[in-house]
DNA sequence: CGGTTTCGATACCGATCGGTATCGAGTGAA
DNA sequence: TTCACTCGATACCGATCGGTATCGAAACCG
């Protein structure tokens, strides 16, 4: 016997080879350029088999979107590692969230070229902003719990500094894309440890108390 | 007489209305979505037209971009105005910066979907770096410049600095498309105003430098 | 084994794309 | 007034798009 050998492939099994062939090509030509056929061509298969397992060509490209937004949280949280040393923590952080970049370059053009569709189709936004909403949510809680953990004092509430570490990824993304070595490799942990340093004068956020008297000029 | 009557518009004028036409389709639209039958048609004008004054779709797309980039550049220098006090210094170029990522929405979509473009096209990418340089450069001197007028020890380089402001700016769009209540109006602000604060540790990027006795100042 | 269902290949559709060839009206100079 | 030239409208091209209809083989099931 030959065993029980299967003479077509599972459903799912053609459904994976689909969503990887397009994340493939998506990484490669970018969504817009992408066709159904340069898809089923990646998998090997053709259009056929793409609209039997897709409603078409939107609903591919958000399965894969939300795919790996998915797995990105995941791994977005885990940069906050719990280290002992404030100053590690931060320069550690700084460099995976940098690392990340460089990585991951092909997954920030796929996200911002799936904001900018989200930007004109209602849609998508409102699918987008909800899963980036939880995204701010998971990173603002692990700003949080590194936080308490060193016992610091933020000067900027954890929601805001995690929207603005979520923004410094995709805007570092784009400088870093249009010129590597504009980008050091530090800097994002150096700008991290300034955001989370208690200044002299206070909580920024709080601009109610008085500035700094020393530098004070009339 | 009734003058002298143009029969036919001249070749500056129709130039002109098929980038402003284009311009006005881009935004709406985006730059992919946007054939050259949309473009004349807003402009009131056929293919023909836009055949007569550009090379193809790639040339005007080009001379959209660059013209909307040097216009730019202009603005982004004025952002550092010169103020007396530097906490309102940052806060009021915080604001700026945050007013110029709603008025300027739709150019940050045009240019994020043109970075996306210029990632997978050597010639757009180089075009689109050297501008990109220019522009940093602009932020590194008025950034430098605002720095020597409060007289304030930089903890990052003004050339740093400047790339953080963009990411920064790209990066709030970008959240801020997606949610704009979770980018607050002070944000852009607060985060600046860390940024250019010396930290009680010393300069994050320039670690050499002993720590700030007080105020006192070279 | 046989009837039914599933699934993907194939062929095909209308629409639209960027780009080109052509032609006629408008134009400036002789 | 004439003539060479400019410039944009028009018609048209091949290619390609997303999507659909269909059909045969494989798989499932009683």
């Amino acid at each position: 016997m030959t065993g029980p050998q299967r003479r077509r492939p599972s459903r799912a099994e053609t459904r994976r080879r689909i969503i990887d062939a397009a994340t493939t090509v998506f990484a490669r030509q970018g969504i817009a350029a992408t066709s159904l056929n340069d898809i089923a061509a990646e998998a090997g298969l053709t259009k056929g088999a793409v609209y039997s397992n897709f409603a078409g060509r939107d609903d591919l490209v958000l399965t894969i979107m939300e795919e790996h937004m998915f797995e990105r949280m995941e791994r977005a949280t885990a940069v906050f590692a719990e280290l002992a040393d404030l100053d590690e923590a931060t320069s550690e952080a700084g460099a995976r969230l940098l690392a990340g970049i460089d990585s991951d370059a092909t997954w920030h053009r796929l996200l911002l070229e799936y904001w900018g569709l989200a930007m004109r189709n209602p849609t998508v936004h409102s699918g987008l902003a909800e899963r980036r909403a939880r995204l701010r949510a998971a990173v603002t809680a692990a700003i949080g719990k590194a936080a308490a953990l060193h016992g610091v004092d933020l000067p900027l509430a954890p929601e805001h500094l995690a929207v603005v570490v979520l923004a410094l990824s995709n805007g570092l993304a784009v400088e870093r894309g249009v010129d590597p070595a504009a980008v050091p490799p530090t800097l994002f942990g150096d700008v991290l440890k300034l955001l989370v340093t208690p200044t002299a004068s206070g909580s920024a956020a709080d601009p109610r108390r008085p500035a700094r008297p020393g530098t004070a000029r009339t």
